[in-house]
DNA sequence: ATCATTCAGGCACAAACGTGCAGAGTCAAT
DNA sequence: ATTGACTCTGCACGTTTGTGCCTGAATGAT
C-alpha cells in the first residue's frame, strides 16, 4: 500500500468512525505503531485531523451547533450508522433522514452500492457525492437551521410522491408508549410522511434516546420495522418495543 | 508497445484499481521502472493522475474536483462575489446559482441581512445555514455530481413557480456573439428557466471566462442586466457586451 | 506513587527517486 | 545508402524518502 494512499484511509476513517486509535489502524493496516503516528503527526500539521494522546479526532469544522452534536457520542453513531447501512440492499431505493445519526448512515454506505437514495439534508447528499453509483434526489423545500434538512409543504408534497424501500428514520426519543418523538412539530409531520411511503422503517435510535419521550409523536413505537441502537443497559428496557413486533438490532462500539 | 498506448494503459490501470505501483507495472508491461517513472512524471505533468512516492493515484474527482476548482482563482471569485452580494436589497427574494463563484455571492451576503435565498446548491444552502436573518429555499431534484447542484424535471418545475427579484447567474464562457454558455445541457436549462423568472439577472464572470464560449447556450448576453468581473484586459472585449445594454461593472481584487 | 502506554527523535536499511549518459531505433534530408 | 537530428529506453550513480526498531521522556490510568 502505497504511503498517500494510507494517509487517505486515515483520514476517511476517522471521518467515518469518529476517532482513529493508533493501535487499531497500525494492526488493520499491517503497518507498525510508528508509521501511523508519523503519518497521524503529518496529517495533523496538514490540519486534516486533531492529534490525541493514542490517536485522532476530526478537526472540528464550519457549522459549530450541528458539528459539536456530531462530535458528542460519535462512536456510537458511527456503529449504528454501520449497522444500518448493512440492511441496504443493491438496486434499493432508500429514503434517508437528517441528522447526525442518519448522516453516519450515508457514510457507511459501501463506495461500490448501486441504488438510489433520498433525502431531505443538504448534509447528507453531499456526502453521498462522493458514491458514484447512486443516484442522489434531494428533496426541496425550506431549510430548516436545527436539524439543516429541508421542510414545508414542498417537502412534504415531494415526499408523498414516492414509495421507498427502506426509510432510515432519526428521532430524539423511543419510548413504548409515547412511541417515536421528536422535538420539532414540523420534523415530526415530514418524518411521519416519509414513514408513510416506506415498505420498512428503520429507526435509528442512539442510547441516551432509549426510554426518553421528545414533544411531538412521529409514529407509535409499533410503526417501526426494526430498532437499531447501541444501548447496552438492562434489557427490559427495550422489551416493552420488541413486544411490539419491533425487531431490535444492538450494536457495540 | 508505444510510448502513447503505454500512457493510456496506465491511465486506464489507475481508473480500474484506483491505485498504481511503479515496481509492478513495470513488471507487468516488462518495462523497466525507470520507464514507468517518467511516464508517470508527464502523467501528472497533464494532470492526468497524481504522483505519489511509489506510484500514482487518481486526481481525487467529484468532491476532490470541486474543492480544486474553489481554491483556484479565488481572490477574483471573492471580489465578485463581495461585489455581487452588496447589490441584494433587504427584504427581496433572491436566486442563487451553484458553482463556486455563486458561492462566494453566499458567503459575502451580511450576516443581518433579512431576505429569502432560493437555490438548487446544497453547497449554497449549507453556507446560509449560518445567516439567521435569511429564508433559504432549496430546490429538489437529482443531484448532479459535478458541480453539485440538483437538476431534473422537478428543479425545473419548482424553478417556475417562482418570481424573484435577482438572479446571480453563474457561466463558463461569456461571448458578445455566443452568448452566456455552459459546459453541460441539463445545466444550461436550469439556468435559463432561472433566469427567465428572475426580474434582473446578474452574470458572475471570473476574468478567464470572458471571451470564452462553452458548447451549451443558457442567455444571449443581452439578456443579462448586469456582468461582474475581475477582468482588467483592455475595455474592447468588453465593450461589445456593454453596447447590448449590460451593465458592466469591473471589481478588483 | 506506580506502572503500562504512548510519544518524539535518532539510527539504519531498503526502496524509490532524479539525473546524466549511452545504445538502439526512427525519420527526413541528402 | 548515408548522415545527422531526434526520441525512447535502460543502466549507473548519488540522493531522498519511507519504514521499523530503539531509547529515554512524557502521559494517563490505577
Amino acid at each position: 500500500m502505497l504511503a498517500s494512499q494510507r494517509k487517505a484511509e486515515l483520514v476517511s476513517r476517522l471521518q467515518r468512525e469518529g476517532r482513529l486509535i493508533a493501535k487499531e489502524v497500525a494492526d488493520a493496516l499491517a503497518v507498525s505503531e510508528d508509521t501511523i503516528r508519523r503519518d497521524l503527526r503529518e496529517l495533523a500539521a496538514e490540519g486534516r485531523l486533531q492529534r490525541v494522546h493514542g490517536g485522532a479526532l476530526p478537526t472540528s469544522p464550519a457549522v459549530a451547533g450541528f458539528v459539536d452534536r456530531q462530535a458528542m457520542g460519535h462512536a456510537g453513531k458511527a456503529a449504528i450508522g454501520r449497522a444500518a447501512a448493512a440492511r441496504v440492499r443493491p438496486g434499493s431505493l432508500i429514503l434517508i433522514d437528517g441528522g447526525t445519526t442518519a448522516l453516519q448512515v450515508a457514510r457507511h454506505l459501501p463506495r461500490e452500492l448501486t441504488a438510489t437514495v433520498v433525502t431531505h439534508s443538504p448534509h447528507v447528499a453531499m456526502e453521498l457525492s462522493g458514491h458514484g453509483g447512486l443516484e442522489v434526489i434531494l428533496l426541496g423545500g425550506v431549510l430548516f437551521r436545527h436539524s439543516m434538512v429541508t421542510m414545508g409543504v414542498q417537502t412534504l408534497e415531494e415526499v408523498r410522491r414516492l414509495k421507498v424501500d427502506l426509510f432510515f428514520l432519526g428521532v430524539t426519543g423511543v419510548h413504548p408508549a409515547a412511541g417515536l418523538t421528536t422535538g420539532h412539530h414540523q420534523d415530526a409531520v415530514v418524518k411521519a410522511a416519509m414513514a408513510e411511503q416506506a415498505a420498512e422503517t428503520v429507526v435509528l435510535a442512539s442510547a441516551e434516546k432509549i426510554g426518553a419521550a421528545s414533544p411531538y409523536l412521529v409514529l407509535p413505537a409499533a410503526a417501526a420495522s426494526v430498532l437499531i441502537t447501541d444501548h447496552r443497559g438492562a434489557a427490559d428496557v427495550l422489551d416493552p418495543i420488541a413486544d411490539l413486533g419491533v425487531e431490535i438490532a444492538r450494536v457495540t462500539v
